[in-house]
DNA sequence: TTGTAAGCGTTATCAC
DNA sequence: GTGATAACGCTTACAA
């Protein structure tokens, strides 16, 4: 079934089999004509081949995904799917497909540029940049068509983000507001993303403003997954340290601390007031339910492939770094609603 | 860059670049032109254009993901991202990648015919298969290559799952081993869902089994949602019905059955006892954490994959019905465990 | 307004 | 063992 025997039943050429069936412009074909491979074509089923077609024109009409993450990390990753509802809204309504891939940080660095090279993919959305990335500097150079969810400081690359300093600043006032000033941090992920650091910055920004000393003993690293949460928050505990909150820059890990804490026999937030960060769905469905930083991700999704798709028709998009609202979500753990923020 | 300039680097022709890089058996290439054109192909940085391949080969090295979902039902869905690592072992062992696309049920029944007419996938994997999806019947008679992650009654694909009759009938066995015997019943999903006919199947022989009268005013139907876990428990209580128990097909429609229960100011367990199903990450950190039915999802996806690839290569399989082990986690939604079942 | 023909970069079938 | 050469099914100058 190809387009020649669409041809064959029109009675006309290949060409204007694809001048039609492309809606190609500049083109001025018979109506009559035009409704003849338009009726053929539904007759025969027939649907152009997409390899070929990727093959003749250069283009592939698929966006790939890339997730930076380690394999064991996707299974509870909530962000992802909220990311896939965003994207498919606005690929569906391009007629695009999307290619997902996951890349182990460490291993396989390069692994997404041969998606690249093989011009599997005509653009990139990469999901949670990394700065020990040395792949995306070669998209960067060959200017390849890239939008990052998130950011990378330096970088040329399109980007859609929240501001996550911000973000975090507030996340760490409101607990501070609340009258606390011992504050533990758990990052969301390892220092080399970028929303790690600058929500870490964020934490210490807050602590500075009211002039609490920041102190590296109460500050910890996790990785996206819940069991990291767990094991740096039973570590904090153990450590026999003081503080009376606790900012967990992943609503995820925050599970998993939640969970340390309890089993601790401490209680949230009678001793020890919990701030999150996403927003995930279950967040208001846990208990304590979290107060945390609502992140627009599906709508974060939504413009980042805007903003790709612009790129790849060749329009100059008209900011290329996007920068999205947060709110502060006050729900339960870290007590009653005293004081509201600023 | 092409498989040209790899052949003039290494002054052999494209063919035998070809032989080289694809290892092609029953060639037998000497010894130190294989290395000369490996050194070129590395040399040059050459990936084969995907596109030039699989017109070629009529392969196209990419499997299909179809999720037939509600754009609004995909953001919360747990089970993805556990489907997702266990395909993405599979795939990268075996050089392929992943092509996923969500389709809406109602409007867009066939969509995923055109990624099949077009050759852009080589297989499809789709979770969750509905009875009346017709275009699901025509990848039936045109043989295609096709893995079910779930099961179709009198159809001829391939599948892996669980027993979900079975499942469904242990769970709420538990509660009536429990004591229980006024037990509502939420589904998972729609019943035109394999998945959640069988599950409700399974509901309805555990009582028949312990002789306790089948009321249909006690059974609801979500849809994957947890809002809709949320309006139909409410529903139920609102209802006056009785009922000390009940048993919700999915531990996501659970997460919002729960949050009417506490609405409603009753206690989990002491007043209603709840059962889940699927064991999905966060439901030991939920309070009252789920006693629920295991999935072995990761694994449901390996297994899928795995019998996908071998049906691409064109071996039979050993079987080709997979049916996987689920088991009973006993937490705390249903109380203390007084009597182990059976 | 439509058709002819030359690619696109592979793989695969033959010869040599 | 290796190299021509013909597909693969489409798009796109260019010609008519």
């Amino acid at each position: 079934m190809t387009s020649q025997d669409v041809a064959n039943l029109a009675g006309v050429s290949r060409t204007t089999v694809s001048l039609v069936l492309n809606n190609v412009e500049g083109f001025k074909i018979r109506r009559d004509t035009r409704q003849r491979v338009i009726k053929a074509a539904r007759e025969l089923g027939y649907v152009p081949d997409a390899a070929a077609q990727a093959l003749a024109s250069r283009r592939a009409r698929i966006i790939g995904l890339i997730l930076t993450r380690f394999p064991h990390q996707i299974s509870t990753d909530a962000f992802i799917t909220q990311i896939l509802e965003g994207l498919f809204d606005i690929i569906h309504q391009n007629d695009m497909r999307l290619l997902i891939d996951i890349i182990e940080p460490e291993h396989q660095h390069e692994a997404y540029l041969q998606l690249v090279r093989a011009n599997r993919i005509d653009g990139i959305l990469l999901s949670g940049p990394r700065l020990d990335d040395d792949a995306l500097r070669v998209l960067e150079t060959e200017n390849f068509p890239t939008v990052l969810i998130g950011q990378l400081p330096n970088a040329s690359f399109c980007s859609v983000d929240v501001d996550n300093r911000a973000a975090a600043t507030m996340a760490v006032a409101h607990l501070i507001n609340l009258g606390h000033e011992r504050i533990a941090f758990i990052s969301n992920a390892p220092l080399t993303y970028t929303a790690a650091v600058d929500r870490k910055d964020g934490y210490r920004i807050a602590l500075e403003k009211a002039g609490i000393p920041y102190a590296e003993n109460l500050v910890r690293s996790a990785d996206f997954t819940v069991e990291s949460g767990y094991q740096q928050m039973a570590d904090l505990l153990e450590s026999e340290l003081e503080f009376s909150a606790v900012f967990v820059a992943s609503d995820i890990v925050a599970l998993g601390a939640k969970s340390a804490i309890l089993r601790h026999g401490l209680k949230i937030p009678q001793d020890i007031a919990l701030v999150g960060f996403d927003d995930l769905p279950f967040a208001q469905y846990v208990d304590p339910s979290f107060t945390t930083i609502h992140l627009p991700t599906i709508d974060l999704a939504r413009r980042a492939t805007e903003l790709l798709i612009k790129l790849l028709e060749g329009e100059q998009p008209d900011s290329s770094h996007i920068l999205l609202e947060t709110d502060l979500v006050i729900r339960e753990s870290c007590g009653a609603n005293l004081r509201k923020i600023l």
